[in-house]
DNA sequence: AGATGTGACTTAAACGTTTAAGTAAAACCA
DNA sequence: TGGTTTTACTTAAACGTTTAAGTCACATCT
């Protein structure tokens, strides 16, 4: 009934615990023959190392911790698919923990995951607050973070971010391109005062940029707010379309709101892109899946995974004096049925 | 530079690691003077205990080991939420694996969750292969595994399924009052000779029986296959539509495939569910959001994650003399627009 | 007053590994 | 041949906890 261990392993093969763990971790310097002795025995015993026990000693757990702030979020998913892959490839393994939103949750797995003794922490989204963070950062001795499309302002934590603004500017030229004139914009919650001017409040400015230099009126006019989330991109869109001059096109800040609004257009009976074209940002898997196929900026979502391992690598090689990174990732425009001109289209 | 372990706080409190073991663990004979000390102690040092050395010590690890087909399918991610929060409720933490649809991925991090010594084992989806946890249960000592949507014949694990038969019966049933009379299925890939008479497999056994009680035809002129995911939706549903006799529902396996038909239908400029009515099986959240909105059997997802906690800490409570359960849950039909009568929908 | 009990600790072993340091035999070299 | 090096191990301490067993001062009882 009790569990096998390196004693008993010894014990069979007649060598001592160093020589069974010289052979499990695979030394150069046992002989064949031994090796063959231990080997059997471990077979025999269905003997596994016990992994807590070599933490405890090695220091190392020769895995990551990882936080998201929604695991039913497809966008965040696919990081997670990447990070999880990197890992694998090294040998690395991973636990995952799912915020749900909540930050008291999030802050908690902070803590457990510091107690477990990973070697280092991903952070995905909005999931652990700036200050939980800091007052860990703080602590005598500490493991690498990186964070995932959150902009920490933390010396020690290294950010992967996506050129919100960037790719504001090239989904809204694509409008323009497009033909289309009058292009609204639907954004998420407005961002507190000079606070957050990163991530995804940069979408406003891009949106700005692009149609200020086609010489387009950009002004609240065409502005309407929502929360990320499914239905607020709905309301969002019945405002715009409630307002004066209708648009004959919006680009909304996130593919969830995008698709929302496209209910919103089908209840309505407006088509699209005839009556009106659409743009989202995000590119989840859903999104080509919809009818229309939604055009929208497509985040490297593997690569961020994968760059956070990455990046977690080096950092745990280069030991405490790590200097952290922060890059910024482009969204790339895919071209769906939603936003080609009428013209095109038909 | 270095972690701060329980002697330092030992040595600042001017007590033994037996007091400040007693401290933090909320033993009841310290003095509110000394404790005071302790706490004082530990908040000026950061202490946080090292759960690697605690695990090691206690023999368990307050967590248990997931793994998952396919972490970003919507479908497993709401129960891996239901199993998460069920968890977090009990101070008890999830290690979560991806296997990403590769068994030798699977069978790995069996392997490393057990390394890990987790209280116990959660497989979700087709992960781990029988063979894999089958070896891993002969060994001298194991912990629980419980098993969801996959049916292992193995008498130590057990199983959380949703009767799919049962589903597709009353899925089926639902067409008929609709007053549809050809009625297809896509089904999933083709069960090998009697090796799967469980799960998915069932639901064409469910389509055939409310067919016949009916008396309506239910044979292999109604039947398409496909592998579970998307593109094969759309190609089974115009192998469907090129026969003979054209249908005018179609019952289908799983969501993703449901979607899938339905792009079909979309391209072809038939109209759901005036030319064609359609439901699915999952009840995925992007089912709703769809247009039109996807009539399918909802999974009891969250519910099955948490009963997968439920089960596991009962079993870990009746120590290595469990007895494995096989609990069956049934799929409620949600009515969207996608199968209302033509003349009900008009 | 002496025995007994209780309260508030401390001591030290143990959990299952890894690994530096030690050792004994064999191989090599002059 | 005698000394040195190499090979193939073994010994034992350490990692950071928990916890059973021990201790010692003090209160309580008869």
């Amino acid at each position: 009934m009790a569990k096998v261990t390196i004693k008993d392993v010894a014990a069979r093969s007649g060598v001592s615990v160093a020589t069974v763990s010289a052979v499990v971790n695979e030394a150069d310097w046992v002989t064949d023959a031994t090796r063959a002795r231990v080997q059997r025995a471990v077979a025999e015993l269905g003997y596994r190392p016990n992994r807590v026990a070599r933490s405890l000693k090695t220091q190392r757990a020769d895995a990551v911790g990882a936080i998201v702030s929604d695991v039913t979020n497809p966008f965040f998913t696919e990081i997670i698919r990447g990070l999880s892959h990197a890992l694998q490839e090294r040998g690395r393994n991973l636990f995952l923990c799912d915020a749900d939103h909540r930050f008291e949750l999030g802050d908690a797995h902070l803590e457990m995951l510091i107690e477990q003794q990973v070697d280092g922490l991903v952070i995905i989204g909005d999931s652990v607050r700036e200050a939980s963070l800091q007052s860990y950062l703080r602590r005598r001795s500490h493991v690498p973070v990186v964070a995932i499309e959150r902009d920490y302002d933390l010396p020690d934590v290294s950010c992967l971010l996506v050129d919100s603004e960037q790719g504001a500017y090239v989904a809204t030229r694509h409008l323009i391109e497009q033909g289309f004139e009058r292009i609204a914009y639907i954004a998420g919650p407005q961002e507190g005062a000079g606070s957050l001017t990163y991530g995804r409040a940069m979408r406003t400015a891009g949106w700005r940029r692009a149609l200020a230099e086609a010489g387009l009126p950009n002004d609240d006019e065409w502005l309407a707010r929502g929360t990320f989330r499914y239905e607020s991109g709905a309301s969002a869109m019945r405002d715009l379309l409630s307002r004066p001059v209708r648009p004959d096109a919006v680009f909304v800040a996130n593919d969830m709101m995008a698709l929302g609004a496209m209910h919103a257009l089908h209840e309505m009976g407006l088509r699209i892109p005839d009556d009106l074209a659409l743009v989202g940002f995000d590119d989840i898997p859903v999104a080509a899946l919809v009818a229309p196929p939604l055009t929208t900026m497509a985040m490297p979502k593997r690569r961020l995974g994968r760059a956070a391992h990455d990046v977690l690598r080096a950092h745990i090689a280069d030991g405490p004096g790590y200097t952290a990174v922060r890059r910024t990732f482009e969204a790339d425009l895919v071209v769906r049925a939603s936003s080609l001109a009428a013209t095109l289209a038909g």
